[in-house]
DNA sequence: TAGATTGTTAATCGATTAACAATC
DNA sequence: TAGATTGTTAATCGATTAACAATC
């Protein structure tokens, strides 16, 4: 039996992966068919092993001694690898300003990422849309996401709802939960979620300002 | 010569922060007034010796063998390290849907985030305001964060345009930038970038479908 | 007291970086 | 060929977790 061997991509590299794909598609633009791992560690400001490790967990694509890498094939295999070619449903729940924005960037299209409901509580939201997508009543959740074999839920609802909701989107099957509620979620261990704390991003910027400030006193 | 030894607060630890502090003040609510690191790190998903270790890093805390930790005082203390309680002025640069919902978001300003200014090079968006914030044209960046102080600048505009802004905004002399772009940004070294990569969150997503999903057939 | 819990030192783990032989 | 660049093995670094004595 032949195991799936394929090389495990990190979190960490997983991360670092749109920087490259938004990297190689700016050098795609300028006619540059073939790059060097440290010229992209130069660019994007990374170490040079790293970049080659990464590009050699995106399996398919070899560079060449002295030549580097050819910016298509790598670009290819790295959209493969996140997905961005075939798309995954999505519901939102939280008809807020940042699902409003969520729902109208059309970016996330590009990334394989379709929504195709939104929930809300707010009887004067439900029935109406955004961007020609439905928002419904939050008591359909479960059922519409196993109807529909939906597998991503994003949270933008207020930090005291999100549990609630985190587990009606469990109970209708989904996968993986795209958090923006400042709140640790409590999930079986085969659901992920990736939690958007945009208050721990301002926890850093904050610091980084009482340290760089505080450094004069 | 005295030093500052004031434990240095590790990355992860800051990213902790606000799960930390939003589970407090639940406990607080809940008129509960000392709990334990143990407890915490359940309530958390985390282990128990990193939660010790989180709290003594926010200085003046001290626990208690048997009882724990006060729940008020670790509040105050994280609020504090965070920088709650005085407020950062920011500007935005890049007026779309994403900025709107920062912007109209409430919540940032108890973080101690304060938006003072908007930045647009759409001449029809320019003049007008968004939640009183008036916009303002990209041209006047650099000017209007050096003569009102500003140290942070948020970017939400297309990724071909924000290292154009980001420069404009260091010039400006602001020292923290949140990059909602999903690029690469060059700064200088005492320059802090924090990256709110939505691309890099939906890869993580699509990944673990992928590996879920794939795992069947 | 006994035992839960603290704080700290030591061991482990994972990711990054350095060193280096292979190759075009 | 010489030298830039690759791919890989070994060393380093930082963060997490385990072990354990101290304490209320």
């Amino acid at each position: 039996m032949i195991e799936n061997v394929r090389q495990v991509v990190t979190t960490q590299a997983l991360y670092r992966m749109p920087y490259y794909i938004q990297q190689l598609r700016v050098l795609q633009e300028q006619r540059i068919e073939t790059v060097s791992a440290p010229k992209i560690a130069e660019l994007l400001n990374l170490n040079e092993v790293q970049v080659r490790k990464d590009f050699a967990a995106v399996y398919s694509a070899k560079g060449k001694p002295k030549t580097g890498f050819n910016v298509a094939e790598l670009l290819d295999s790295m959209e493969e690898l996140l997905g961005y070619n075939n798309s995954d449903e999505a519901v939102i729940v939280g008809a807020g300003s940042l699902a409003h924005a969520i729902m109208t960037h059309e970016g996330f299209q590009d990334y394989g990422l379709k929504i195709v409901a939104a929930f809300d509580t707010d009887a004067d939201r439900i029935g109406t849309d955004i961007n020609g997508i439905k928002i419904l009543a939050a008591d359909k959740i479960s059922n519409l996401c196993r109807r529909m074999k939906i597998h991503i839920g994003i949270i933008t609802v207020p930090a005291y709802r999100a549990q609630v909701v985190c587990d009606q989107l469990v109970a209708g099957g989904v996968l993986a939960i795209w958090n923006f509620a400042p709140v640790h979620l409590s999930v079986p261990d085969h659901i992920l979620v990736q939690n958007e704390n945009l208050a721990a991003s301002l926890a850093m910027l904050s610091n980084h300002l009482k340290q760089a400030l505080g450094a004069e006193a």
